[in-house]
DNA sequence: TCTGAAGGCGCAATCGTTTACGGGCCGGTG
DNA sequence: CACCGGCCCGTAAACGATTGCGCCTTCAGA
């Protein structure tokens, strides 16, 4: 027969104490007298007691678990960030759990559906294009958002988008470049509107120029940015550089024109946005503008464990600052 | 004040039955009559509501959620695989928790803990390379391999590594190539062995050769394959074609190749292993064998939803095939 | 010696479900 | 009419931990 492992009745027995006496001992080892606790964790010891987690959750009025709802578990881009939310939940003695919107039909429902499920004690959203009604209910579990934001008030926490625009224009005019474009994320994304906000901003103060031809609408995908690459190629006037808000349209872009015999820098000047793994090993490597992928997951389960602690449904936001991370593929020209 | 979410007994009063009536309702429809039936939904639709989750588990002695335990979680190959999970347990009513095993000291230990934990029905192994002593333990909850295997008898999906080798070869030779090299994994891994051994045993088929200098040992990263790309330069006697046993490798490779102004596929051919997303983008597009991953996480998911089911702590080992997808990284030459 | 406070511990209720068991009720058969 | 076998459903006992309440000891101070 199977042993089912030991309960705290089983310890109590063992030790020969109450199995309150036992819980405090291992929740609170303060209130015990040493005698006691060190009979009591000998006996834990020996009986190789495990505190059976849904028995205490159950009585705690709580699950132990958080949930992180991410467009798209397998992008690259929010799998680092889950990576440094990870570490910070199982510290916390929080299980992780994972769910992936946009993988199955009607996601709102699914964001509504764990809002109500009770299944988690709170949760991280990854997907800013989700505006669940059921975030206006009463009795939700708190809410933070990471990369993204919402209308709504919900804490996030985010990198310097705006930041990293105009850093990538500075750089480009700093090189030499004057005539500047730039490929966006997909329309009404916030990342999209703040980059591209940065974006202009800084043409205008670093007086270079840009033009409505020169800004090509893409969605953060290779195969858009290699879309954005035959617009650009069907132009007579080019822009020198293009700044692109994702490292991915960045090596579609690449792929696309190097596919038509252009070099890169020497034809056209690439800054991406984000520095995943690969841009640096890339020919040229692309130059581009660092999120902190791990800090802003390691940030955003600080925040969200804050939250549950104090049983509050609002936090601060915070902002990650970006660098620019020089490589190969920017030339430096006459102006 | 804030109202508690209504609980099962809200649901009996205001359907005028018992709690147990109610649950039978939610669990085995077809064992209460009709009209109790549709006062108990109607109850349930009033009340708004939801069962609660941990107290089910703790008296249907399960925890509802599997756990996947993987080497890194910011590695895209096995976020993919994760993806391919996601959906299946979902369905099935798990939860799918994920630790990552080498972010924290003591790799082995963790896997340990999560046998013994109880906070899980069943584990998802992404990292052959932990062998703990704790998988003999008597009443540990069900576990499957997915990618990797190990030498004790656990049930594992995994692809055809060795005949991705062979068909990297294979295509190779049918390009007119004859002297081929290769980029292993880390050795003492099992896919960088079975990889090696499709390959040796091809090059011997084909009537093609290598030679222990073309032979360059890496560990699947950029870096290494990089360094493997240093290490072709430096021979006097080259092979024309390289399979690298990770797209990852060839791209470290490629990128250090290019740097040095020399051009794939002209001076040297590559295939690579995985089909990542980026392989298609380069220039040249990397051929490559394509595994596929998400197919791998949904197999091993439904198995470990087997094993559960059947309380079996075994199961059989499933292998996915693989295809070779043609881009423009090999040359065409004459023999 | 008596009193009060405080430290340490046990009793038992409680968290919300599931499910074995048994008891009505109804209809059919002998 | 008695009996029996199915349906349905309710009662109540788990599942394993946490914790408010209160009792008992001990010890210091008067």
């Amino acid at each position: 027969m199977v042993r089912k492992s030991a309960t705290i009745q089983d310890v109590a027995v063992a030790a020969g104490v109450s199995t309150a006496t036992v819980s405090r001992t291992l929740s609170k080892p303060s209130v015990v007298a040493k005698a006691t606790r060190e009979a009591v964790l000998s006996a834990v010891e020996r009986t190789g007691y495990r505190v059976n987690a849904t028995a205490s959750n159950l009585r705690r009025q709580r699950t132990g678990s958080v949930i992180a709802l991410l467009p798209n578990l397998a992008n690259p881009f929010f799998s680092q960030i889950l990576a440094g939310m990870s570490a910070v939940f199982r510290q916390a003695g929080y299980g992780l759990l994972v769910a992936d919107t946009r993988a199955e039909p009607d996601p709102e429902g699914r964001l509504t559906h764990y809002l109500r499920s009770g299944l988690a004690d709170g949760i991280v959203l990854l997907d800013g294009t989700l505006s669940a009604a059921s975030l206006t209910r009463p009795a939700r579990p708190p809410v933070v958002l990471a990369c993204e934001w919402m209308q709504e008030d919900l804490p996030s926490v985010r990198s310097d988008n705006a930041g990293g625009g105009a850093l990538a224009v500075a750089y480009l005019v700093g090189m030499g470049h004057r005539r500047i474009g730039h490929i966006t994320g997909p329309q009404g994304n916030c990342l999209s509107q703040t980059r591209l906000d940065g974006f202009q901003a800084a043409i205008t103060a670093q007086g270079a120029q840009t033009r409505a031809a020169w800004i090509f609408e893409g969605d953060f995908s290779m195969e858009s940015g290699a879309a954005a690459a035959q617009a650009w190629l069907g132009l007579t006037d080019r822009p020198s550089a293009v700044f692109c808000a994702s490292d991915e349209m960045a090596i579609g872009f690449m792929g696309a024109v190097q596919h038509r015999g252009l070099r890169v820098p020497e034809d056209v000047s690439l800054v991406g946005f984000d520095n995943i793994e690969v841009a640096g090993h890339l020919s040229p490597p692309l130059t581009t503008i660092q999120q902190r992928r791990s800090e802003i997951g390691g940030r955003a389960a600080r925040l969200l464990l804050d939250m549950i602690d104090a049983g509050s449904l609002t936090g601060p936001s915070e902002t990650i600052g970006v660098e620019l991370i020089e490589r190969g593929s920017v030339a430096r020209i006459a102006p």
